[in-house]
RNA sequence: GCCGGCGUGGCGCAGUGGUAGCGCAGCUGUCUUGUAAACAGCAGGUCGUCGGUUCGAUCCCGACCGCCGGCUCCA
């Protein structure tokens, strides 16, 4: 990320010898020498380059959050001596470090352990970076256990962490004036005092796994931000506190969408009438679309008995995560957890002529899977869910152009919901894990090819996920990113060479022979559960006028206009618009108010002028206005705002 | 599933070893005139559930259920 305003120094006979700090401005973090990250410590010499990393830059920002990091560790230590250190790297936003302590960390430990830091800061330790030999290191810090496993997994040069780098160890050492008061194994670079860290904060605990592996011990993670300003840990903290506000949870209780009653159980959502409204008109349109594009609209049944899923290979591969089965008459039922058994029996229902093919299927199917109990979320992570999912029967020769129909298919419904800043990502076996995958390597490779191919044709970004396929095929999932700029799966585009096998689907070709087809899973919305869920962050509750449980509130300005909103509301509701007048007792501005944070899209608000002028006037959500609208083009107004899905 | 925190009227929150308050919402009444909160009164909770400690538990302890923050996981 060299730019060309920052300063670049060549090294000479005259300032070699010297610090790469002293050849650059004040508001360098580190310098990068002949590309490398160093301290500005560092002494250079004849020939090299020294390039300013500013604190703003990425690299300069990942560099005072790890020095954060260390400041946080050294605070923790010097409160709870015993506690071992694991791992503080810098992460987006900021940094944690893990830890072993005695016992884990309460809110107020926190508190101090924040105070203390500022204590290290204001005392402008000094990081100094030393190369110890592995005896030396392993010496030192014979007590960190952690840090012993970390220096005993430093492998060839390449493979490096923020503790250890692949060629030399390094100890980084912190001075008050001659006084050592702290260190720590670290690769660097680093600030050249704890006073150059400009601002900080602890953000939260939490327990994390050792190296990330469930199987090990699990350590106390502390979270905290820091920035290259006052200013930035401000605006940081801020739109924390907006994205908390467009919490869909927290927004679905305040605008009675739904709820998780505890009665029915964890991740099992109910959608109020409000909420009901927007999940009927997303149903609607999606219907539609898919019977535009060619699929036939299907149903089926919740629960299936087990034989089925053990022909579609779910069952011995995804017990866990499926409903424990009943017991009925002798048989096992299972609460289905995917809808694509039940389609291929639909398939498989008759004979099949190539002729029928690409046979597509759709429905909205209601699968259940036993997600455990820490990673439920909203409606983003749930038990109980509805896929708008469809199955694409077709020849292996259709296949690309199939997934190429279902890409833009699915891109063009994303946009009508106004998500259009995405990323595509393709999700690959792992290799390593045979097991967990059905079918051959040939088989693999076409299908991955196939999708590759259409996922590159659209363009877009294309991110791997090696592993991350289902165990029937490879997938091209579609990641949204939201207003705040978080990014969620939606779409899935999987291609399957493997259930068709499985239930023995065939079709007689133009040749007169029976052939298996391929299957392309596809859910557009995913499920309909977390679109909501992610529509709801993404429009901040302010959802489109097509969408919006109520479209329109008329508001008289006094009682006596209350009859005439009713009228102009009649002919709302003739065209299909959802509309309420509020004719409480309430005063105008407390109605306005309720309006406004119920986020209703129009306001019609009418006094003496407007029954005068057979008019009405216009509040929007952002508090505009447009005074003294006849009443037929206002209702033409807003019938276009939502024939638009503007 | 793991670690930690939390669970008080519909919602948001106080609070205490001697069976509970506030704001909003609700109900009733009096009001209502131009773009984000009129006024008054009333009503509403066996303090998540089940055990235990105690003369006595909403408060202390345990288990369970649920929620929150992470970790792990996500066909």
């Amino acid at each position: 990320m060299s730019e060309n305003s920052l300063v670049s120094v060549r090294v000479d006979t005259s300032t070699a010898g010297t610090t790469a700090g002293s050849l650059l401005p004040k508001d360098s973090a580190v310098a990068r020498v002949d590309g490398e990250l160093r301290d500005l410590a560092y002494v250079v010499s004849e020939g090299q380059t020294v390039e300013q990393v500013p604190y703003g830059s990425p690299d300069g920002l990942a560099v005072l959050r790890h020095s954060a990091a260390h400041v946080l560790a050294q605070a923790v230590q010097e409160l709870f001596p015993g506690t071992l250190l694991g791992i503080g790297p810098p992460i987006e936003n900021g940094f944690y470090y893990d830890f072993l302590p005695e016992r884990p960390f309460t809110p107020e430990d926190l508190a101090a352990i924040e105070k203390k830091m500022s204590d290290i800061t204001r005392q402008r330790q000094t990081f100094s970076r030393r190369v110890v030999s592995e005896e030396e290191a392993l010496k030192e810090l014979a007590h960190e256990r952690f840090k012993i496993e970390l220096i005993g997994l430093k492998g060839p040069a390449g493979e490096e962490s923020v503790e250890v780098g692949g060629g030399e160890l390094t100890i980084y050492d912190n001075h008050a004036g001659s006084e050592l008061m702290w260190k720590d194994l670290c690769r660097g670079p680093h600030l050249p005092t704890t006073r150059d860290i400009p601002a900080f904060k602890i953000m939260r605990s939490a327990a994390a796994y050792w190296r990330g592996d469930q199987n090990n011990e699990q350590l106390q993670r502390i979270y905290g931000t820091a920035w290259a300003s006052r200013d930035d840990l401000k605006e940081h903290l801020r739109l924390l506190e907006e994205a908390e506000k467009r919490d869909h949870r927290r927004l679905g209780t305040e605008l009675d969408l739904f709820s998780f009653p505890d009665e029915i159980g964890s991740g099992l959502a109910v959608f109020h009438p409000k909420g009901g409204v927007i999940k009927r008109e997303m149903e609607d349109y999606v219907r539609q679309r898919h019977l535009e594009e060619g699929f036939q609209y299907v149903g089926t049944p919740h629960i299936s008995k087990e034989g089925l899923f053990h022909t579609s290979g779910h069952l011995p591969y995804y017990a866990d995560t499926m409903f424990p089965p009943m017991e009925m008459e002798g048989s096992d039922y299972y609460l289905k957890a995917m809808n694509c058994p039940m389609h291929n029996l639909i398939f498989r229902s008759r004979g099949r002529s190539y002729r029928e093919l690409p046979l597509r299927l759709f429905e909205f199917g209601s699968v259940y899977r036993f997600e455990k109990s820490g990673v439920i979320h909203g409606l983003t992570r749930v038990r109980g869910l509805t896929q708008d999912d469809s199955h694409s029967y077709c020849t292996p020769e259709q296949a690309p152009d199939e997934v190429k129909h279902l890409l833009s298919f699915v891109l063009s419904l994303l946009k009508d919901f106004g998500l259009d800043d995405y990323y595509l990502e393709l999700s690959t076996r792992d290799d390593s894990k045979p097991d967990k995958f059905v079918g051959t390597e040939e088989e693999w490779s076409v299908a991955t090819a196939v999708l590759e191919k259409c996922a590159l044709e659209t363009g877009l970004q294309l991110v791997a996920d090696p592993g991350g396929a289902a165990f029937y095929g490879p997938k091209i999932s579609v990641q949204a990113r939201d207003a705040i700029g978080r990014t969620w799966q939606m779409s899935t585009i999987q291609y399957d060479f493997n259930q068709p096998a499985g239930f023995g689907l065939e079709y007689q070709g133009a040749d007169g022979e029976r052939h298996q087809p391929v299957m392309i899973h596809s859910a557009k919305f995913g499920s309909i559960e977390r679109f909501i869920g992610v529509l709801t962050e993404h429009y901040a509750g302010a959802f489109p006028a097509w969408l919006s449980p109520v479209q329109v509130v008329g508001i008289p300005v006094h009682s006596d206009y209350d009859g005439y909103l009713h009228d102009v509301a009649a002919r709302l509701r003739v065209e299909g618009i959802r509309v309420e007048v509020d004719d409480s007792d309430d005063r105008m501005q407390k109605k306005i108010r309720n309006a406004q944070k119920q986020k209703v899209p129009f306001m019609l608000i009418a006094g003496g002028e407007d029954v005068e002028a057979g008019a009405v006037s216009f509040r929007f959500r952002d508090g505009s206005q447009d005074n003294g609208i006849p009443v037929a083009d206002a209702v033409a107004r807003i019938v276009e705002a939502v024939r638009s899905r503007a």
